[in-house]
DNA sequence: CGGTGACTTGACTACTCTCAATTTCGGTGG
DNA sequence: CCACCGAAATTGAGAGTAGTCAAGTCACCG
């Protein structure tokens, strides 16, 4: 299926998007330079599997719009996601320095453009750029605390605090009130806190106490002190 | 506390230690030159606090003897743990590049001796030593994936499969029996794994059916692959 | 307006946590 | 060498939380 997906050098409004993404934004122009140089932009449709756990890891990737779920499978065939990645994100750095195969399925949570680069050519490039090495090494950095917590989380919080959790970090700072549009599909939700998306309407439903009412995708939260609370 | 443990440079012992861990291995002489001329060694009682969550982060750490519990604690007071850190790993990579203050806390499960490093220092050092950099790179990918596992582990299994999981992880390869010896206390192979101890005594007394026998901390596993089974 | 897929709700089950009571283990001192 | 102490580990009972399955409702899109 991979063949199938056109591949392209980035236009202007991709490299846009690559550019604005807050961790390459901190690359110098010449080191912008050489990873568009190396990019190539693919397109998916939802469901679509980009790489399987076990496939020889080919690239490092960059989100362009859409979003893309890691996961894992069970041997029974339960599925685990282990991240989900927005406009901006990346992954596969890790894959940078180590193993020579994904740890994990790479899937399109819905039409997805992603920026794509070759791990041999990021290699050679992160040697000899000290900008790109550093913003590789941010990026993991980034990552690792992201997930620390995330176990973290999931050994302390009940489902309606870990939705709390992501209902407050959604929320402009400071703010009495909001409304929050979600981004994806709330099963997209679920998976990104480790639950069932029964146990995410639950939760919801439990938060209507402090006062957070849901219609679709928009969520309103009255009183957002309330909701830290919990 | 802090002040309280002797600080000295490595003598030879605690060098080759540190030398002979599996990531500095790979670090050429000058490197590992540099980086033992920067090191601290401090020791630790069992529970002695080696920082705590929002501590400014001063130090990068690697283990010398003994384990180190890596925690996040709820606001109700219960503790989660997020690693744990035996004999030549490190921790504290990613607070390099990255915020001011520890995301976790630090405590020591036992007596330890542990060698510090400034991280003002190391950054200092991976800026002009390429084999640095690359250490920590090396480094924070294998914590990533690691952690990437955990997740996954701890949403796709229960505990008798995390636990039968953890005995595979320290047998030899390709064996048919196995006897392990833990090298801690059950207590915090349970935070380890994500449990209450009861849940991790429970865990073992399911796996003898497995033909896994329990003798304090010694574990002897009569069939390999049955355990792989669960 | 109809239909498909996403979401919600309910009933039930499985798992793990908590609390409390023993038992075992490991080390210390007599 | 043995007795004893305290900490660690085990076991039991009970409660809470989330997963599964099934049925029903809602939202979005043609």
């Amino acid at each position: 299926m991979d063949e199938m997906n056109k591949r392209l050098k980035m236009n202007s409004r991709e490299k846009n998007i690559l550019a604005g993404t807050p961790l390459m934004a901190a690359l110098g122009k010449p080191a912008l330079q050489h990873m568009t140089e190396i990019a190539t932009v693919v397109h998916f449709e939802a469901r679509d599997i980009l790489a399987r756990e076990g496939d020889p890891a080919e690239y490092f990737y960059c989100v362009l719009t859409g979003y893309v779920r890691l996961f894992r499978l069970s041997r029974d065939g339960r599925e685990a996601d282990i991240r989900i990645c927005g406009p901006g994100e990346t992954f596969g750095e890790c894959l940078l320095y180590l193993g020579p195969a994904y740890r994990y399925h790479i899937q399109a949570a819905e039409t997805v453009t992603v920026a794509r680069f070759e791990l041999s050519k990021l290699r050679k490039l992160a040697d000899e750029d000290r900008d790109i090495a550093r913003f590789i090494m941010q990026s993991m950095a980034a990552h690792l605390v992201n997930i620390m917590d995330c176990v973290a989380n999931d050994r302390l919080q009940t489902a309606p605090q870990r939705l709390a959790h992501y209902l407050l970090t959604s929320c402009p700072q400071n703010s009495t009130s909001a409304s929050i549009r979600l981004p994806f599909q709330k099963s997209l939700l679920a998976g990104k806190l480790g639950l069932a998306p029964e146990a995410l309407s639950r939760a919801f439903s439990s938060l209507k106490r402090a006062g957070v009412t849901v219609r679709g995708r928009l969520i309103l939260i009255n009183d957002v002190g309330a909701l830290r609370q919990i």
